[in-house]
DNA sequence: TCTCCCACTTCTGTATACAAGAGTCTTGTA
DNA sequence: TACAAGACTCTTGTATACAGAAGTGGGAGA
C-alpha cells in the first residue's frame, strides 16, 4: 500500500491526504524524480500515492499556482520545464528580492545575531574537505535564509522569497558543486553576514549583488559545460 | 488571451465551473463584496455560485495560496483580514518590485510607447473634473502596470508583481480617491513613464519610489481619519 | 499507399455520497 | 444557578460515479 518514493515523508499520520500529494508531488518535482516535461496524470499518481483524485487534484492545483507544474489544455498537468534561458530572469528577481531583504535586516534589533552566522561561514570556507561536507554547508546557508527572512520581518517578502527559491533550488541542481565554488560562495555569505552584522545597508546590498553574480556565473557556466558534454 | 485585470466575468460560458467559482470569489473578495472574516463555507459558496462542492473546494485552495483567504482548523476558510499595521511590509515589497520592473523597462525596445502613456497621464492630470472620470483614470494605471510588465518582460517579477497587486487593491479600498490625489498620482505617474521613455534607469527608479511614497502617505493618512471618524 | 473519417478509449471536470471531526446545544446533577 | 458531559448537527475531507471532451487507432476509400 505503501509508494515507491516516500522515504522523506515520515510523518503521514495526521497529515491530510492532500496534504501528503502535495507534499510527495512537491518533494518529486524538485529533487528531479519527476523530471520536466512528465505529465502528472491524475489516476496515474493517485495510484502512486494510495489516495484518491481528489486530493491529488488538489495537489497539482498547488502545484500548478507554484509554477512547478503547467496545465495544457486537454491533457492535463505536467512538470514544467527547468529552461536556463530564463535563468537571468529569476536572478534579476532574487536580487531585488535578497538586496531588500538585506537592507531589512540590517535595521533589525537582531542583526547582531548574524556575527556568528559570519564565522560559521569563514570556518566552512578553510575547511579542508569542503565537498565531503557539502549537505551541512547548504544547512548553513538555509540557516543564513532564515534568520535574513526573520530579521527582514516582512511576511510578504518572505513569501515571494519562498515562490522564488523553489524556481531556484530545481534550477540548482543543474550545477554540480565544485569545492572551489563551495569556497567562494562560503565567503561570500561570510561577506553578507558580515554586513548585516554591522548594521551597514549598502554593503550588505553590495554583498548580496556579489554574492548572486558569481552565484549565476557559476550556474551558467557549467550548464553550459553540461549541454556540451553531457547532454 | 486573458484580460488584464478582471473587471468580472461576463465570460462564464467556455468557463469551467472552478475558474468560474475562483474569478467570483476573488472579485467579491477584492471588491470587499466579502468582508475580512467573512467565513466561505463550502456547501454556502456553492450555493451562491450554483456549482457543486469540488470546483469551489479548488477555487478556496486557490483563494489561500493568494493570501486572499486563510484556512482556519476546523472552521473552514475565512477572507483574510485587511491590515494596516503592515502596510509598510507591503509597500516595501512593492517599491523593491516596481523598481526593479522599472529598471528593466528601461533596457526594453519599446520604452518608446510610454512616451504616449506620459501624454496620457499628463492630459488625465489636467481634466476638469477628475473625480467623476475615476474608472478611465485607473484603466489608464492599469495599462501603465500592464506595459511596464510586458517591457519589463520577466516571467517571475510579473508573478511577483501579480500576487502583490491583489493586496493593494483591498488596501487601496480602505482609502477613499481624493481629487486632489489623483491629479497628483496622475503626475507621478507621467514622470515614470518619461523616465522609462527616456532610459533614464535612475530616474525611473527614483520617480516610482516617489509615487509609492506618496501612495502610502495617502493611504496611511486617510486610513487614519477613517478609523477616527467612521470606523 | 496515403489520407480522411468514425468509433473507441482514456482522460479530465463535476457532482454526490459517505465518514470523521469539531462545535454547539441541551440536559442532568451538584 | 452554574458547570459538565453527552449527543446532535454541521462542516470538512475523501472516495467514487458519471458525463463530456480530446486523442488515437483502425478501416475504408481514393
Amino acid at each position: 500500500m505503501f509508494p515507491p518514493i516516500f522515504a522523506f515523508c515520515v510523518y503521514t499520520e495526521g497529515m491530510r491526504a492532500s496534504e501528503k500529494a502535495y507534499e510527495s508531488l512537491r518533494h518529486d518535482i524538485v529533487q528531479w524524480c519527476l523530471a520536466p516535461g512528465t505529465v502528472l496524470a491524475e489516476v496515474e499518481q493517485s495510484a502512486r500515492l494510495g489516495v484518491s483524485r481528489t486530493p491529488v487534484r488538489e495537489a497539482l492545483a498547488r502545484l500548478v499556482a507554484d509554477g512547478l507544474a503547467v496545465q495544457q489544455r486537454g491533457r492535463g498537468v505536467v512538470v514544467s520545464e527547468v529552461s536556463l534561458e530564463h535563468l537571468d530572469d529569476l536572478f534579476d528577481l532574487r536580487r531585488a528580492l535578497e538586496c531588500e531583504a538585506a537592507r531589512l535586516a540590517c535595521r533589525s534589533p537582531r542583526r547582531a545575531e548574524f556575527a556568528d552566522l559570519a564565522t560559521a561561514f569563514t570556518a566552512a570556507a578553510h575547511t579542508e574537505q569542503i565537498d565531503s561536507a557539502t549537505e551541512d554547508y547548504y544547512q548553513l546557508v538555509a540557516r543564513l535564509d532564515e534568520l535574513i527572512d526573520q530579521a527582514a520581518d516582512n511576511a510578504y517578502l518572505a513569501t515571494a522569497l519562498r515562490n522564488l527559491r523553489v524556481h531556484l533550488q530545481r534550477v540548482r541542481r543543474l550545477a554540480k558543486d565544485h569545492p572551489a565554488r563551495l569556497r567562494a560562495s562560503a565567503n561570500e555569505h561570510a561577506q553578507i553576514a558580515h554586513a548585516i552584522a554591522s548594521g551597514n545597508t549598502d554593503l550588505a546590498r553590495a554583498a548580496t549583488t556579489m554574492h548572486l553574480h558569481q552565484s549565476f556565473q557559476h550556474i551558467t557556466h557549467f550548464a553550459t559545460d553540461l549541454k556540451g558534454t553531457n547532454d
